[in-house]
DNA sequence: TATTGTTATACTCTATAACTATA
DNA sequence: TATAGTTATAGAGTATAACAATA
C-alpha cells in the first residue's frame, strides 16, 4: 500500500514490434471484452451477429467456417444467443441435419447498438493518433495480415 | 475432403483496427511460443532472463513486478528455469525471506541463443513491411502504448 | 502485523473426440 | 459411410487465496 511499484519492462521487449503488437493485442481485447459484457455479450457474439447480418451464412457450419470457430464451440454461443432471444435455430427441412440461423429483431437492435459501441471502443483506443496516423496504422496492420492471417486479408485478382 | 473452405471474415471486423490488432497479436504470440518451445523454452522465460540481465531485479518480487507477472506464477517459471540450469537461487542472507536470484553461465548463453531467436522471428513477422514502414509501425504502436500499456512507455520528463 | 516466496484451488479457454440424427 | 450439430472430457492458462518462514 501506498507505494507505487514501477514496472519497467526490459528495453528489449519494448523495442520489439512483435511483442508491442501482442501486448497492444491484449489490451484491446480486454478492452473489449469488459465493454461488450456490459451488454451482457462476448466479442464473438458480435461476430457471430455480423455474419449472420451479411449473409450467406445460414448455418451453422458456414458461420464457423467464415469466422474461424470451432463447430463444437459454436454451439455453446449460438445457445447464449438464443437465450437472450437474439438468434432463432430451425432445422432446414430439407436437410434436417442442418440448422437455419437468424437473427430476430431483438438481434438486429442489438447488433446496432453493439455496432455503435464497437465505433466508440476503436476511436477511443486509436484516441492518441490523427486520422492519417490510423489510416497508416491500418494499412501496415493489413500487409501483415495478408501474411499471418490470409482471412483478413482483402480479395486478391488472381 | 477436398474442398478448401472459405474463411471470409465480415468486413466491419477487418476495416477495424483494434480487430487486426487483436488477430495479429495472437499470430505473433503463436509464433513466437513454437519458436522458443523448440528451444525447450516458453517466451515467458526469455523475459525473465532479459530482466535479469538488465539487472537491478535481484529478488524475485522485483523481478515479478517489472515484468507485470504474478508473483505465485513467477515461482513456476523460475522452477523450470532452475531445471534447466539457466538460474540460480539463493537466499538473500541480510533478509532471509527474500531469493536472490541470478543466471548461470549456462543461461547467459541461452540468452544469446535466444536473442538470436527473437531477431529472426522479428524479421520474419515484418517480412511484409521495408524498412521504413517497420519504423512507422513501431513509432504508432508506441504511441498507442503510451496510452494503453504504460510500462512499455518510453520515459517521460516530468 | 506485514512481507517474501510457496502451494493449493478454482475458474476460464480451448481442443479433442465421442455421440445422435439424419443423409 | 459421411456429415451437421451436440455433448463430454481433458488440458493449458490464469487468478485467487491460503500458508510457512521471516521481518
Amino acid at each position: 500500500m501506498g507505494v507505487t511499484i514501477r514496472q519497467r519492462l526490459p528495453e528489449e521487449l519494448v523495442a520489439s514490434t512483435s511483442f508491442l503488437l501482442k501486448r497492444l493485442g491484449f489490451a484491446a481485447k480486454e478492452r473489449g471484452m469488459e465493454a461488450y459484457e456490459r451488454e451482457d455479450v462476448h466479442p464473438y457474439h458480435y461476430a457471430i451477429l455480423l455474419a449472420l447480418e451479411e449473409g450467406g451464412h445460414e448455418t451453422q457450419g458456414a458461420i464457423a467456417d467464415a469466422l474461424g470457430y470451432d463447430r463444437g464451440q459454436l454451439v455453446g454461443l449460438l445457445d447464449e444467443l438464443e437465450e437472450r432471444r437474439l438468434i432463432e435455430r430451425r432445422r432446414d427441412p430439407s436437410d434436417r441435419r442442418r440448422h437455419l440461423v437468424q437473427m430476430t429483431a431483438d438481434g438486429k437492435r442489438k447488433l446496432r447498438r453493439l455496432r455503435t459501441l464497437a465505433r466508440e471502443l476503436e476511436d477511443d483506443f486509436l484516441e492518441p493518433l490523427g486520422d492519417a496516423e490510423r489510416e497508416q496504422l491500418h494499412a501496415l496492420l493489413l500487409k501483415l495480415a495478408e501474411k499471418h492471417e490470409p482471412s483478413c486479408a482483402p480479395y486478391k485478382p488472381s
